[in-house]
DNA sequence: ACCTGAACACCGTTCAAGT
DNA sequence: ACCTGAACACCGTTCAAGT
């Protein structure tokens, strides 16, 4: 943003410590480094360095590498699902969206959260992350009206959907943002779009097909439309003429 | 398998190499380790003692580690999805299924390939992976009757619904060995349930009344079920009263 | 209890040199 | 064209020592 890189990068090294090493600091630093340069960038030189310490002191607070980013991942989640729970409650599936979103949003802010989430998610039902999203995505699927044998299953179903889609978008970013300044998200998309172009017409028909589509898709609409389709799956199957679209034709 | 374990983790290396080294050996041997000991079993170190060789003839063939993971990847994924395509035409949902179900059991093979899969997926839409996934339940979004310009949306949707159940399988199964040989998958999920009533009830409570079904669900039944809520969801938008389920209520 | 910083083991990658 | 293997830069982690 601002043109004084050099100045902020340099600042805190010789700086002296004012706050106390705390876990709290460590992973606030660890999400702006990650912030900064991606997964690759968080290296505990790097922390030492920022946080004006020796490694020994930052795993007196943290027991590894893996502790360190599973607690970033989750300060950065737990930011973006305290989204309006106050206020009167959402019709269900307008909160399954909002949840979409938020997620969508946060790793649109933090690009490396979306390998993490599927990481974090891969390690276990325990992370830390899991019980959160799926509570917060399995609320509304009771306020659905769903019956109880079948929460699981269909809480799974959009928690799944939410993270691949969220992931993809991250992904498009990231990319675009690798590719150079000068190249934007359209560039990005427009290059990957010619690539699907080119392959074999025998073996991707398909693929080319839907080249086009790639490159002029919106991904805020296509995680939505994506949402839609599960949360109809989910009512058609109990409730009858169930639809996700709230609003009728119009 | 067999008991010789000793002898079988010995002999390559002093063995005189028969065939000259090729990207495909070095694939081959790739996935081998990948299998034995998950993705931090994959090093060069172990690449060029297995192969009996040095790192700088590993480099001839393959431009780094990344690029070795990314032909594992499709090497495998590649074997998973060339399921029966001979043989009359499926139904198009039987034939989403059977794509799921290959991606599946391939991870349950390769327990390291759920994480390189949503890997590669997030590295853009030209890792090979993607066309390769995306041709295979496209062409059968194709053959439901999705109109052309809801083909990138719908196959989407499947795809990201479908690697991420998948992964999260995968995790199951390989967090399940983590345990310890003893420890088989069920045990795995029963401790991640216990896990979960163990959370705080004021801020876990749809997480805590899902828990027993954490525990009994079944994961082929459970990707299953998702598929087919998202196919009622692309089916249901475009033709009126399709249901994704072929057979009538029998 | 909390922090320091040198040291360790290991990793991906390079490259001059061989055949 | 293909392979060798020593060397390099960098990483996560440890630990005896300080306060």
């Amino acid at each position: 943003m601002c043109q004084s890189s050099e100045v902020t990068t340099r600042t805190r090294r010789s700086q002296r410590r004012t706050e106390a090493l705390s876990r709290e600091r460590i992973v606030e630093a660890a999400v702006e480094l990650l912030d900064a340069a991606g997964e690759g960038g968080l290296t505990f030189r790097a922390l030492t360095e920022r946080l004006a310490t020796g490694p020994g002191a930052i795993y007196w607070h943290v027991a590894n590498k893996d502790e360190l980013l599973g607690a970033a991942t989750d300060a950065v989640v737990a930011a973006a699902l305290a989204v309006g729970p106050t206020g009167p409650p959402d019709p269900p599936q307008d909160g399954v969206r909002a949840v979409a979103l938020g997620l969508f949003d946060a790793t649109d802010e933090h690009p490396w959260l979306a390998a993490q989430l599927s990481t974090r998610l891969s390690r276990g039902p325990w992370a830390s992350v899991t019980p959160r999203i799926f509570e917060s995505v399995g609320r509304r699927v009771r306020a659905l009206g769903v019956p109880e044998g079948d929460w699981f299953t269909a809480t799974s179903a959009l928690v799944h959907y939410i993270l691949g889609a969220v992931g993809q978008n991250a992904a498009n970013t990231a990319n675009a943002r690798t590719l150079g300044p000068d190249t934007n998200r359209a560039g990005f998309l427009d290059s990957a779009s010619r690539a699907w172009e080119e392959l074999d017409p025998d073996d991707y028909p398909f693929v080319r097909a839907v080249a086009k589509q790639l490159r002029d898709h919106d991904d805020r609409e296509q995680l939505l439309a994506g949402v839609d389709f599960v949360l109809t799956g989910i009512t058609a199957r109990h409730l009858p003429g169930g639809q996700a679209h709230t609003p009728p034709a119009t």
